[in-house]
DNA sequence: CTGACTGCAAACCCTTTGCACTAAA
DNA sequence: TTTAGTGCAAAGGGTTTGCAGTCAG
């Protein structure tokens, strides 16, 4: 939790930029999170610590910790931007349950090898890649049982 | 071609819902392209052959063609939707050029074999995936060097 | 005929921006 | 003090819906 803070830190610096009391609290809000929160929750999440902080804060710090490759947007099928950690993550795969709208996250080495492999085929220089599954999981197959 | 019409006109006796002028037109526009358009596309190259269609009516048939099996949504980054053909169709796996924003479909039936694995470990029954691998396109990176 | 369909325009909803005020450095 | 940051509220921009007129069955 630190190193990801001292990150944030010297990329403000080094753009010049400031590290406010808000942005702190996002941070800190941010790296607690456990889920893919969107920006909407992740404002009501800091508003409980800080009440009079607005929309364009959270929208704003986020964009920045983008830049700052300490969150990473992820796209789960609705129209809602969602965030998860970035830094120093290994970039996971997602089983999403289209019953419970629970996320596993996973990584696959052998995945990740394959899509490498795919890469050099076409010539293609990848930076990042996103692989989500649909489905049912577990739990609510279950219960379709019961 | 024709299959895919056949299935749209079953799925609308079977809601009792009617093969209109319009929606036989955006059925064949959806069932031409090549890339993934998204509703605003879709409804100018429909708008070409019937300038009095609305967004309403585009939007409308795809959320039946999508009901029906025949359309897929895809999301790509951007805010919009778009689709691709669902029915019959095996998913196929997006290479996303960043700067060109050029798209290179493609089928890797070892990454897909892994991914019931995957699923298999997790108890998870799929019904669909989604892989983008997001980077630099052969031409663009030539380009870059020039 | 009748209920589903259409086009229009407006409502929605999340994201993004402009601006006058505030606060890091 | 200077310049970036903030909160508010409004603008954007794509998606969705309400409604009165229209048309397929």
């Amino acid at each position: 939790m630190l190193e990801e803070r001292t990150v944030f830190i010297y990329f403000l610096k080094r753009k010049g930029l400031k590290l406010t009391q808000q942005r702190e609290e996002i941070l800190q809000a941010f790296l607690k999170m456990e889920e893919h929160l969107s920006t909407e929750d992740l404002y009501k999440v800091v508003k409980r610590k800080n009440p009079n902080i607005g929309h364009a804060t959270v929208f704003r710090t986020l964009k920045l910790l983008i830049e700052a490759g300490i969150a990473r947007e992820v796209y789960l099928g609705d129209r809602r931007v969602r965030f998860e950690h970035g830094h120093g993550h290994r970039h996971h795969d997602h089983l999403v349950c289209q019953v419970c709208s629970k996320l596993i996250d996973t990584v696959n080495p052998e995945i990740e090898k394959l899509q490498d492999d795919l890469c050099k085929k076409f010539d293609f220089i990848p930076t990042s890649h996103r692989l989500q599954i649909f489905g049912i999981c577990k739990e609510c197959k279950r219960k379709k049982r019961e």
